[in-house]
DNA sequence: CTCTGTGAATGTGTTCACAGCG
DNA sequence: CGCTGTGAACACATTCACAGAG
């Protein structure tokens, strides 16, 4: 029956792959499903039901043999893993179109993150209004008045990591990173980095790699 | 000296690492410095040099030793293993804020990637121009006089698998999806997910980890 | 008889540590 | 010497395959 003693050490990437588990089980949710097998929840997350099993058997929780997992037992579960039962705000700084796309990006809000500041540094815009927010500067964040969790990063890469350097000192010991540049940040702050050119440079890798693989191919066909 | 041999299969991972290399190169060069160490390449990456040696030498590179790699050199050798020195002509569907975003985005162009063509299929947006690019539909896109070699899907979740499922009837075998789903693509077709509130949880997973610790060292202590 | 949970096997990635080139 | 390149050790992740709960 296995106790609370397990409960520790949800491997990184399981971690990686809860928000999907947490994605398609609300899908279920909502079209009324009241249980799921690990070989459906595989198919809906396009990997293996043993990963499933695997990841799910991490968190603890409880399956039933011969049925599957109940869908709001393990939605609920998976959600307290990570930490979803309260509102994390979110300040994100660099309004430029990425920026701006962040903040009238629906999908936060209803997955527990608020967005309660956004940051430029060009006077221009200091002053203006995005989607109903206020757009100040460093210098209207009162750490104590404000407290934010997690600070997402849409400057220029030059300004990157300054930016990172004022979160830091500001508390924040999450960052997402949408900067092209690698961040320095004291032990124990988490930073993700989230990169288009990266992205598409790992694509183009492949493309070429079956083009090479394509012509190899006529040559020995 | 090794020959042409080892030069089969670049690991995952260190595909994964080839373009912050060659933006690392890139800034060094710009510096004018002409070599670099493996240790001064994992500071400015943030991993250890035993990795940076690693990855280097499976992709047959040769460094100095001694001195250091060659940063024209190894600039060279890594955009061709990522096949850069062809343009990749994108498509972008989905002309909300992110997509808008990306077009605008500046960081493509120097990379080898040309925004060809941008899709929607809101009648009030087709016909626009953003960025001095028309907007069209799919029927616009003949595979013949536009090939595309990447597809961008910015649009919502609810639209994105139908997308996924065009492109790749158009011959597009790369895509980079944005929209909070998994898509099913045949065999062959490479797709790679960004999604800002998987990233979000993923930090908001460690915030919780660390609260929890937190709480039970002040117990504890 | 179905589907979970999990040891064992395999595969992949990272780090160590050092031989040996320049 | 200083630095690369790499086997060997280790750590982590995935997959297999099956015992056993319901």
């Amino acid at each position: 029956m296995m106790a609370e003693s397990t409960r520790r050490g949800v491997p990184e990437a399981t971690v990686g792959r809860l928000p999907g588990y947490l994605r398609a089980l609300t899908e279920l949710a909502e079209r009324g499903r009241p249980s799921v097998s690990s070989d459906e929840l595989a198919d809906l997350m396009g990997i293996r039901s043993a990963q499933v099993r695997k990841d799910l058997s991490s968190l603890g929780s409880y399956g039933v043999r011969g049925v599957g997992y109940d869908v709001a037992r393990l939605s609920d579960q998976i959600a307290a893993e990570l930490g979803l039962s309260q509102e994390r705000p979110v300040v994100i700084v660099g309004m430029g179109n990425l920026g701006r796309a962040l903040v009238a990006y629906g999908g936060l809000a209803p997955r527990g993150f608020q967005v309660v500041a956004l940051v430029d540094n060009d006077p221009e815009l200091v002053g203006t209004t995005i989607e109903g927010l206020a757009v100040g500067t460093f210098a209207d964040l009162d750490p104590v008045r404000t407290p934010v969790a997690v600070g997402v990063v849409t400057t220029p890469a030059s300004a990157a990591q300054q930016v990172a350097d004022t979160l830091v000192g500001l508390g924040v010991r999450s960052i997402l990173n949408f900067a092209p540049v690698v961040l320095r940040v004291p032990e124990g702050v988490h930073v993700r980095a989230v990169d288009l050119a990266t992205e598409l440079q790992i694509l183009a890798f492949h493309e070429h790699q079956r083009l090479l693989a394509d012509s190899r191919g006529d040559e020995a066909g």
